[in-house]
DNA sequence: CTAGGGTTAG
């Protein structure tokens, strides 16, 4: 809980007093209060350092935005404050954890340009660019390079190295790297542990990653709230509902405190689940336990209202976001999109569709993917067939969605031969839906064609190992 | 002060 300063204990803080009272304002997202703080501190003689102004430019980067970020840089100058590695460190962070990683790359030149010695947290960050870049090689590089130098790594090196590996495909290396790790006497993190969960949950090695579930209890630290987000999710992605609520019931009862990544989690399953009444409980408390909504929140009680069919609600939301300041996001349009398809509004979907394009320029596959869909269950296969054919990116959802409905609308030849270039592209397809082209190939009396067609799918299943 | 977990489609 943060108190209001009372002015004579202000008077008497000196600058390191004031650096902790900023510091707990920013950590709780009230960048109002800090700046107040400041101007207090000013008016009393306390004069911000370089700390002040570093833990500032951390807090824009993360609640606001670079450029936010880039303002307070400037007044850090006109205050006769030299940026220092730090500073450039936290800009890096923040262009890297919002994906402007060219931005980030181009920091890191400016930082080594201005005369000022990266450290190995510098080095920490320009590895978790390349590897956001989809560079693992030039990251291994980086790492190289420090433990080979002078610099010594820290435990969030080898903590980027694994999580880096593991979201580039790499989860075997990932865990063998952990391994050696271990070998060579490093004691995992919790973060670590959490780390290599959460690779091993999303490459869907469940054993696995029960196993160094079990490690980080024999290890004598206590799994977190993360852990238990991390696991949650797990078992809502391998479908586990149930086995999910579980955890969500024992993180509970353990007085674990929830975040917006734990309450987004357990949302974002019920509503898959269909159980939106729990979803909106949740959702409410949430917001009466003071926590701030972001984009993804936001983008999960969109998805809510959506799923209910409260289509005015989620247009009035969106208008909502942007009036907060925020910015929505892909994730924001899809579910809108997708939204609007299920709710039968394919017209407005295709103008959602066009005004998002309009807004990111690079076409999202998901978005595209429900549009299609849509257009099937309107019963205007044509319309999406013809959206299919002119567009180059696809993937198998879109092939599924078409099969399906060109079954149903008992059109078994051309959905046979969409199965057949899906399977050449290299993509599977739902075995209900091959279930659906087969049986409706031979119940019209196309058996030849049915089995012609069944050992081709058994062949392309000859090149999956 | 920086590293780990959350939101979309068949």
């Amino acid at each position: 809980m943060m108190m209001e300063l009372p002015r004579r204990m202000v008077r008497r803080l000196s600058t390191r007093l004031l650096n902790i009272c900023i510091y707990s304002y920013c950590k709780a997202h009230r960048l109002e209060k800090a700046e107040a703080v400041i101007i207090d501190g000013i008016r009393l003689g306390v004069l911000p350092d370089v700390v002040t102004y570093n833990t500032l430019v951390d807090a824009y980067c993360r609640i606001v935005s670079i450029e936010a970020a880039y303002s307070v840089l400037g007044r850090m100058k006109e205050a006769g404050i030299t940026p220092d590695v730090i500073t450039y460190n936290s800009l890096i962070a923040g262009a890297t954890r919002k994906c402007l990683l060219s931005r980030s790359l181009d920091l890191f030149e400016e930082m080594l340009q201005t005369g000022l010695h990266p450290d190995v947290w510098s080095y920490n960050c320009l590895m978790h660019c390349f590897f956001k870049l989809g560079k693992p090689d030039e990251a291994n590089r980086v790492f190289r390079d420090v433990i080979l130098s002078d610099l010594s790594p820290c435990p969030t090196t080898f903590n980027i190295m694994i999580n880096g590996l593991c979201k580039n495909g790499y989860i075997v290396n990932a865990l063998s790297f952990f391994r050696n790790l271990q070998r060579y006497g490093f004691v995992p993190q919790i973060v670590t542990y959490n780390t290599v969960i959460n690779g091993l949950c999303k490459a869907r090695r469940l054993g696995a990653a029960r196993r160094i579930l079990k490690e980080l209890g024999e290890s004598g630290h206590e799994p977190n709230a993360i852990t238990y987000t991390t696991v949650m999710k797990c078992c809502f992605r391998a479908k586990r509902f149930e086995q999910g609520l579980e955890m969500l019931g024992e993180m509970k009862s353990k007085g674990y405190t929830f975040d917006g990544f734990a309450y987004c989690t357990v949302i974002g399953a019920l509503i898959k689940m269909g159980r939106t009444k729990e979803a909106t409980d949740y959702m409410e408390e949430m917001v009466r336990n003071g926590i701030k909504l972001d984009i993804v929140s936001y983008n999960t009680l969109l998805n809510l209202y959506c799923k209910e069919g409260k289509l005015e609600a989620a247009y009035k939301l969106l208008d909502e976001i942007e009036r907060g300041g925020l910015e929505c996001d892909i994730y924001t349009h899809t579910i809108m999109i997708d939204g609007l398809c299920k709710a039968g509004k394919i017209e407005g979907a295709l103008r959602h569709l066009e005004y998002m394009n309009a807004m990111h320029c690079d076409s999202n596959l998901v978005a595209f993917n429900c549009v299609v869909d849509g257009l099937c269950k309107a019963g205007l296969i044509d319309q999406a067939m013809k959206m299919f054919k002119s567009t180059e990116k696809k993937d198998s959802f879109a092939y599924t969605s078409l099969v399906h409905n060109l079954c149903r609308t008992r059109k078994f030849h051309c959905a046979s031969k969409l199965l057949l270039s899906c399977l050449r592209n290299g993509m599977k397809i739902l075995k209900s839906t091959q279930r659906a082209v087969l049986d409706g190939l031979r119940y019209s009396g196309f058996t030849g064609e049915s089995k012609k067609l069944r050992s081709k799918i058994r062949m392309a299943q000859l090149i999956r190992y």
